[in-house]
DNA sequence: ATGTCTTTGTGAACGCGTGCACAAAGATGG
DNA sequence: CCATCTTTGTGCACGCGTTCACAAAGACAT
């Protein structure tokens, strides 16, 4: 899960699981696309294999929002987009700053699903004076100068952040001070926030490292269940040099 | 967490669970960093915060490994960077390619920290013919109808897809079908995939709509925190107007 | 109005992940 | 060799999340 929320002690959210938050975008994506096919009802069966979860967890999910369905029908499409959308607070817009227009925030600042669900671009920032003035998706790029200004005069709540790891934290400290309290981090760096700010990280090598992990399980399994067919004498032996520390290291410890 | 595996059942692999596999590529991030400093020692508590979690948990996770510890002393810094490279199969390289070549696919052809990992960047494939041929960051495009050439030649096991999220399951049916065993997805999407495939999927849109549940929450709770001050008279009806299903829906359910 | 049939909403059981707290291990100094 | 001090490794308890299974609710037909 490329994800990660800082402290969020006893207060849950007014009794919502924050699984099942992180569920509803879910839900909501796959009844949008109901609703544009003018669908007007749909089974908790149906909307949890579009969603691909279970339906007894999409059914409980939706109990923590209230007794939204109908026995017997299923749920009113349209309602629930709705009371979805409200519940994550979709129903107004959120101006998003992304700071540092390299690469990855240009490509982001050039994505149209942002603006598709209340989020706005408000302002692109980066520290390179050669960036300033420049039009990245339609949006003049501001220098890093005049962040704590962009944000206050948009106010911004919610910034992206793709700078180079190094200087993540500072640009983090900047934003926060600045007013912003959710903070989404493209860097490969662990930010450290004050209390009251949310932050969630996305890190496509943390992403592969995991794929790679398990790659590599099915790779030796399937190497085991081959030896171990062809030369059950040797599985001992085998066993041996596979085990948790059987691998001489290229370092040892002192 | 932008995440979400697919389908991993009773074989919970050699006892590692899933939540201590994805916090090891954050440890070995902050492993990285002390042996470049030439750290040769650290304790549980000092790489705890450095990696961002609770020292009790990190040791735990260790322990799964095996016991590479001293005590008194603490961990060898390059003897547990080889152990857990060699745990998520980072002692080999895995050759991976990228299917979907516009902003995001771009982005990260030119994202230099794949390779520093063990992850090669294998081909470029993608299904404008006239991206066919052009360079991106150093590699040449090619077209999607050698897709399958190029998996089995390159012996790809990682695909990762940046399409756009109509043609995203059909790529998906095809990298399968060649042999890909582990998908990275980018599109808004839910893929299905058959047994013994991994699908981890990245979703901007979900991390910015979970941050804006909780932005959302923070603010309503302040505003409850001041009116409850301002006028504890009206606190019967300030609540009625906010409780679960206070608000009056634009769309009645029939 | 009554019965049947579909589907929700949820009680309860279970398993996983987390964090406390401490005994055991080993380093270090005398 | 013994005492002290640091830090690991883990037993244990607790809470969250998932899933099963079913009673209750309502639609719909007769
Ligand atoms: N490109 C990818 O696919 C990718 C993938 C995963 C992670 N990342 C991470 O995302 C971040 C950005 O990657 P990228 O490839 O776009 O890098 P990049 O070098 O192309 O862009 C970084 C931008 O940040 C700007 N910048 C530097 N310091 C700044 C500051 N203090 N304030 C504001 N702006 C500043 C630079 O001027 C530059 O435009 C990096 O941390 C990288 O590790 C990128
Ligand atoms: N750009 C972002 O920041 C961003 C953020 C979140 C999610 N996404 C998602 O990532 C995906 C890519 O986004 P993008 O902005 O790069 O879109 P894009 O339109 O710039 O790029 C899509 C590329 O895929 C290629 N393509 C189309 N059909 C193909 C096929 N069948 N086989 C191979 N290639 C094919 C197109 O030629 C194009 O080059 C989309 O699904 C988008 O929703 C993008």
């Amino acid at each position: 899960m490329a994800t990660g929320r800082t402290h969020r002690p006893a207060t849950r959210s007014r009794g919502i699981p924050e699984a099942t938050v992180a569920r509803l975008p879910l839900y909501l994506r796959a009844l949008t696309a109901l609703s544009e096919r003018s669908v007007p009802t749909v089974s908790s069966e149906e909307l949890a294999a579009a969603a691909g979860v279970n339906s007894a967890k999409l059914r409980k999910d939706f109990s923590y929002l209230g007794s939204y369905g109908t026995r017997g029908v299923g749920y009113d499409v349209e309602y629930l987009v709705y009371q979805i959308s409200r519940e994550l607070g979709l129903t107004q817009d959120w101006p998003v700053v992304i700071v540092g227009i390299g690469n990855l925030g240009a490509a982001l600042a050039n994505y149209g699903g942002f603006a598709s669900r209340g989020f706005r671009v408000a302002a692109l920032i980066d520290a390179d004076p050669e960036m300033a003035g420049k039009q990245v998706a339609g949006i003049a790029v501001q220098h890093s100068d005049g962040l704590e200004k962009i944000i206050d005069e948009n106010g911004v709540s919610i910034g992206v952040i793709t700078t180079p790891p190094g200087v993540a934290q500072q640009v983090c400290d900047r934003l926060v001070a600045a007013g912003v309290t959710s903070i989404l981090n493209f860097a490969p760096t662990v930010l450290s926030v004050p209390d009251g700010v949310d932050v969630r990280k996305v890190d496509l090598s943390i992403e592969l490292q995991i794929l790679a992990f398990h790659e590599q399980r099915k790779a030796g399994e399937e190497a085991e269940a081959q030896a171990g067919a062809a030369a059950v004498a040797q599985a001992a032996q085998e066993d041996n040099g596979k085990g948790p520390d059987g691998d001489v290291p290229a370092v040892m410890p002192a």
